[in-house]
RNA sequence: GCCCCCAUCGUCUAGCGGCCUAGGACACCACCCUCUCAAGGUGGCGGCACGGGUUCGAAUCCCGUUGGGGGUGCCA
């Protein structure tokens, strides 16, 4: 077995790639196939290699290896069948167009692209199907003759025989479709550049490609390519498509309504081994009530004829809680690894595994931690600015409350030595502190918690005066104070 | 318009003719735990799109309807 996949770099790794790109991995790894990476830029106008290597940092950053593929930072290609950039197996192609041209499977086409539009709308004005009306196929032998002295650039077409295409869908078993509906499509440029309904197919074949998985979008795509590998002589490979991720609104998933890069999911914190599980649901399931998976679980379950027909709504909060469940799952030294990148450097590699147990809990994505325990590391005049005298009052009182608390935390926390600083004896001191001002726990606390994190929610409050220390926990009580003031009057 | 594909809770899904009074997970709601928020625990809400068949028996098979999606490029 030989898959292969295909990205287009036209765009950052799109979600639908990855997830079709996964799902070809994990065929290959269950049949103990090879995989294959080719890149399919033949779309010049549109294609970067920025783009390009978003692709392979992000498909390396989601676990997703290829056995063989293009030369990266100057490397050399991996596997005997490259180039695998289509950019550079334009000689194969020209010979192949070449061979269609003689076989008369194909024929050049001189019709403009004005023509062809005025073509078009006649034909619907008609409420016909729109396709090509082989002007150029019936050229006399004078006008054809003229066109080419003329050097007048052309296409080439494909000629399509009309006959009913049949093939076995690996996820959704047979399919037919009457070819003599479609029209003769284009399958090189008048530029010389050929295009992908002809490359993919060639370069399939090339490839020794056996099994081709791609999204729904290329269902109606195939009996194409199915003519075209029977007029060129090639084996027939198994095609599977897969189904398409959807919009909330079920429309295929798109930039516009969804975030689709996997590059901002990245960035906010997912962590790929979540995110791989996550996708690889998205249209399949192991028949069984599992839902933790490891890539290598995934390989050895994954059966590409269990896939779903019908599409799937990307569900973020399915995602979220999923990633929660990986982060909750780590060791405090891996997490403290992971989120490394969200800490600034005053924060020691010590301090911020200490600062762990406070997050693990309530991280949902990395790109959170910030929010969640910046106040550690903030300057005291960032954490005062964070929230509105207002917000000191405890949910049953008022400005009196709020001041009976700070001062009574104040005098509790000063009356403790640097050593004495640790969560249960402030907790400890505290609750004694709000007997003897006469008030509830929760409504004492609730004024320190704001004072010393800036927030009315925050990790357990004593852990997180610990992790402050004695004197700047001190000094926010006191600027508290200094805030209620402000406003008491 | 034409062609193709699809259809189980809001979402992801289990189900492949009797085990289904349709199971799980996310989300949502309630309660418990609790210094806030989480996490965790318990419980709840909620679905076989519709209509015909086939069968002793249909979420499961067939047909139709409806609905949704994809395609219909000198993009991929």
């Amino acid at each position: 077995m030989r898959v292969r996949m295909a990205p287009s770099p036209t765009g950052p790794l799109h979600i639908g790639t990855a997830r079709t790109s996964l799902y070809n991995f994990l065929t290959a790894r269950h049949a103990g196939g090879t995989y294959v990476l080719r890149i399919e830029d033949t779309d010049v106008a549109r294609g970067t290699v920025e783009f390009e290597r978003d692709i392979i940092d992000n498909l390396h950053w989601l676990g997703i290896s290829w056995d063989e593929g293009p030369q990266v930072a100057g490397g050399d290609d991996i596997g005997i069948f490259g180039p695998y950039r289509q950019s550079q197996r334009m000689e194969l192609y020209a010979r192949e167009a070449d061979r269609l041209l003689e076989s008369g499977a194909a024929y050049r086409c001189w019709c403009t692209p004005e023509e062809l539009e005025a073509v078009r709308r006649e034909q619907e004005a008609r409420r016909e199907p729109p396709r090509y009306n082989r002007r150029c196929l019936n050229l006399a032998d004078a006008d054809r003759a003229a066109f080419e002295a003329d050097a007048r650039p052309s296409v080439i077409r494909f000629r399509v025989t009309p006959e009913v295409i049949r093939f076995d869908d690996l996820v959704r078993g047979e399919v037919e479709f009457d070819n003599a509906l479609l029209g003769d499509f284009v399958i090189v440029r008048n530029d010389g550049m050929p295009l992908y309904h002809f490359v993919v197919v060639v370069d399939d074949e090339a490839m020794e490609i056996t099994h081709v998985i791609r999204g729904e979008d290329h269902l109606s795509n195939t009996p194409k390519h199915i003519a075209l590998i029977r007029a060129l002589g090639y084996r027939e490979p198994r095609f599977g498509h897969i189904p398409l991720i959807l919009n909330p609104d079920r429309s295929k998933m798109s930039k516009r309504k969804s975030q689709t890069s996997i590059t901002a999911y990245r960035e906010e914190g997912y962590l790929p081994e979540a995110f791989v599980n996550f996708l690889a649901f998205l249209g399949w399931s192991p028949g069984t009530e599992e839902e933790l998976f490891t890539l290598d679980e995934l390989a050895s379950r994954f059966e590409i004829g269990k896939v779903h027909h019908g599409g799937a709504v990307f569900d973020r909060d399915r995602l979220d809680y999923l990633n929660g469940v990986y982060i909750r799952a780590m060791s405090d030294e891996q997490l403290a690894l992971r989120v490394r990148p969200w800490v600034p450097d005053v924060i020691s590699d010590d301090g911020l595994l200490r600062l762990v147990p406070l997050m693990k809990e309530r991280l949902v994505k990395l790109a959170d931690v910030p929010g969640l325990i910046g106040f550690v590391w903030e300057p005291d005049e960032v954490v005062a600015s964070w929230y509105a005298p207002e917000l000191l009052h405890p949910k049953k009182g008022g400005p009196d409350e709020a001041r009976a608390a700070l001062t009574g935390a104040r005098d509790a926390l000063s009356a403790l030595g640097d050593s004495d600083f640790a969560a249960d004896f402030l907790e400890q001191r505290c609750r004694e502190a709000a007997d003897g001002a006469g008030m509830k726990a929760g409504d004492f606390f609730s004024p320190i918690r704001v004072a010393v994190t800036g927030r009315t929610v925050s990790p357990p409050l004593f852990a997180s005066l610990e992790m402050l220390g004695r004197d700047r926990s001190i000094a926010r009580i006191e600027h508290a104070l200094g805030k209620l003031t402000g406003v008491a009057v």
